[in-house]
RNA sequence: GCUAGCGUAGCUCAACCGGCAGAGCAGCUGAUUUGUAAUCAGCAGGUUGUGGGUUCAAGUCCCUCCGCUAGCUCCA
């Protein structure tokens, strides 16, 4: 006897063998026919499976309106997709398969290469057999004739899987669509129609199982969804994504320049950008101050000796800039990160118990050789400035001192409006051997941050265990913008490797007048001011708020008739401490609008004769427009009051 | 680094099968003196990313290098 428990509570009570569709039956033929899926005791599984023979299940069908669903079906028209490449091409090799967020992708191996001219006639190939309708049907075969089959079907790369990675199976499941037939784990929706709008995206090389020293197979990107206007949807925030483009705004707004001559990956900041990043700058300055944080100075280069103390070099020799040689045999190294420096800051003098903690802050430059098939915009370069600063503390200090990083990340996410974000706590892999310092600390700081992040009600913890360093555990901040993508930002990491006596040997005196070794914690709020910067044009689409807008305010006349007034405005402004330009051109007033609208200029100050009568602007908003006349006083205090609320709008 | 695609005026893009490189915007000059998202006219702007090759003829076809884009790989 077999007891099925529904959602809505009810139970149904079977002695015979049955199928999630059968039930789907027996509480409606509508339901049979929507139901895409099942969750039985919370797995995922198709409609075809039978419930087990006896005891009690959880039973929910799953219709499209099941996020589950979704996934299925991509899974699914991954299937079609790869079904309808083998239709049109000879010697399709496939590998795997799988569902991505928003879509899905396959990987061929075919001599001839792929490109997207192939698109129209790959979606069209898909279009009939979704038309067909055929059945995903599922064949459970023993391991051993698993293999045989895929021989026969002249699939190696599922042979070499079947026997690498399955090889612990005893059954594995294939799924059969008309004269498609594929090793898959499944589940997929009951037949091809269930499919609704799709299409392919781009195509793009990948190796088999992620192996760079493999060979390279095709990787075909769709996304799905069950109707068109979803889809349509999906393309406007991928469309939507595209104008926001950090290195289209970035050219377009004059905010900073990637030059060739210059090199890849390396940022020349223009004025205006220049000017987003110093006020970023200075607001990251006063928090550092109130906090506690002592800023210094110290080069981008050091001697190559001073990395190989850190360990840094050559360990990661393949992702540095090459050491520069001297005439006279001395070596240095770009550096790569800003640690070393500081620590020969903590070392310049004995410290004791009573110096801790000591934070030492600076934005310092590092370069790293970033391979050139990495390089994005700003977001992933080779010369940039770290928000960076290590804290010198002893163990009984750790979770004061991790709790303040935290939440002074916190804060700078918040002051920008970036609120939807995660944090993700990274744990030493208790198994492995790989990391430095005594276990009994790593338990000891492992069990204090996640104390503070659980007191500190972060927003979507997540603990991974095995993603530490091997030098300490860390907490990462992935905050989304406002379309939802996501960016790895702000970081806090534990460091036991650098301060050990293998490394540079770190002392203080202790209450007891005895030496002891501090721990180091590295953090960076915003990350890079590179990646932060890019992520904030992309976050406010170009159009920063008052406190970081590059030009805040633009004086425009009527005519040129008013432009002895136009500039008295202009003065007042800029005595007032604003970022000011101006527009006296020749030029109808709705044309020098439209050019400040384009420009994304928060506020325009539109005057003529009526102003210069009574002595007023007219304010304009870039986003509410026309706010009306008033005393220039007025508008100044509302533009400060704005600029030192750091309001976001 | 690898795979695929791409590179034409400051920007966005045209140029059929290889046959005189072209437009809009921006810029400059002149006219216009304007009231909340584009006034009109004229001018100027190019070794078609680089180097080579095929051809009577190359923006277009082939090769090299540089760069960009998507993804893979890597990421202190």
């Amino acid at each position: 006897m077999l007891k099925v428990h529904l959602p809505d509570g009810n139970v149904l009570e079977y002695s015979r063998r049955v199928r999630a569709l059968d039930v789907a039956a027996d509480i409606g033929p509508r339901l049979a026919k929507a139901a895409l899926g099942a969750e039985v005791d919370g797995r995922i599984v198709g409609v075809d499976a039978f419930l087990p023979d006896e005891g009690d299940v959880d039973l929910r069908l799953l219709t499209k309106k099941d996020a589950a669903s979704l996934d299925l079906m991509r899974h699914s028209c991954a299937h079609v997709m790869a079904r309808a490449v083998m239709r049109l091409f000879e010697g399709v090799q496939l590998a795997f398969g799988p569902t991505v967020d928003n879509g899905f992708y396959y990987d061929f191996l075919l001599d001839r290469p792929l490109s997207e001219d192939d698109f129209p006639e790959i979606e069209a190939e898909m279009a009939k057999i979704i038309k067909d309708d055929e059945p995903f049907e599922r064949l459970e075969q023993p391991h051993a004739k698993a293999v045989e089959l895929c021989r026969e079907l002249g699939q190696t790369l599922k042979v070499e899987h079947l026997e690498a990675g399955l090889d612990e199976h005893e059954m594995v499941s294939f799924y059969r669509q008309g004269e498609f037939l594929d090793l898959c784990r499944g589940p997929h929706v009951p037949s091809a129609g269930a499919i609704g709008a799709l299409k392919l995206l781009s195509v793009a090389g990948a190796y088999w199982k992620g192996d760079a020293s493999r060979q390279q197979l095709q990787r075909l990107y769709g996304t799905a969804w069950f109707d068109k206007k979803e889809l349509d949807d999906y393309l406007m925030r991928l469309e939507e994504a595209k104008r926001r483009d950090h290195r289209v705004l970035g050219k377009q707004l004059e905010l900073f320049l990637i030059d060739p001559e210059v090199g890849s990956g390396l940022v020349l900041w223009l004025p205006k950008g220049a000017t987003v990043r110093r006020e970023l700058e200075s607001f990251i300055y006063g928090e550092l101050i109130r906090r506690g944080y002592q800023p210094v100075y110290t080069p981008a280069i050091g001697r190559v000796q001073l990395y190989e103390t850190s360990g840094h070099y050559p360990y990661y020799a393949h992702s540095q800039f090459p050491p520069i040689e001297m005439s006279d045999g001395d070596r240095f190294l770009l550096r790569p990160m800003n640690c070393p420096h500081h620590i020969k800051i903590y070392q310049s003098k004995p410290r004791s118990y009573r110096d801790l903690p000591l934070r030492i802050a600076e934005l310092g430059l590092v370069h790293r050789f970033e391979q050139s098939g990495e390089l994005t915009g700003m977001t992933r370069v080779r010369g940039f400035t770290q928000d960076d600063a290590h804290i010198f503390c002893t163990e009984d200090q750790v979770a004061d001192e991790f709790r303040g990083c935290l939440d002074m990340t916190q804060f700078v996410l918040k002051t920008l409006g970036l609120d939807d974000y995660r944090v993700r706590l990274s744990f030493r892999d208790p198994k492995s051997d790989k990391y430095v310092g005594r276990p009994e600390d790593w338990d000891r700081a492992e069990a204090a941050l996640e104390a503070v992040c659980r007191d500190l009600d972060l927003p979507n913890l997540e603990i991974e265990v095995g993603e530490a360093a091997f030098y300490g555990p860390k907490a990462d901040f992935i905050a989304s913008d406002c379309i939802g993508r996501q960016w790895q930002l702000g970081t806090v990491q534990l460091d036991y490797n650098l301060p050990s006596p293998q490394r540079f040997n770190l002392e203080y005196i202790g209450a007891d007048n005895h030496p002891h070794q501090p721990v180091m914690i590295h953090r960076a709020p915003f990350g890079s001011l590179e990646r932060f910067t890019g992520m904030l044009i992309e976050h406010f689409a170009g159009a920063f708020p008052l406190w970081l807008a590059p030009e805040q305010a633009r004086v425009m006349v009527v005519s040129q008739k008013f432009e002895e007034y136009g500039r008295s405005v202009e003065a007042a402004l800029r005595a007032a401490g604003l970022r000011v330009s101006s527009d006296y051109r020749p030029e109808k007033v709705g044309a020098k609008i439209r050019d400040a609208q384009i420009e994304l200029i928060p506020y325009m100050f539109v005057v003529g004769n009526r102003e210069a009568e009574t002595g007023t602007v007219a304010l304009r908003d870039r986003r509410e427009g026309d706010l009306g006349t008033m005393s220039l006083d007025a508008a100044v205090a509302k533009l400060k009051q704005e600029i030192d609320a750091k309001t976001i709008r």
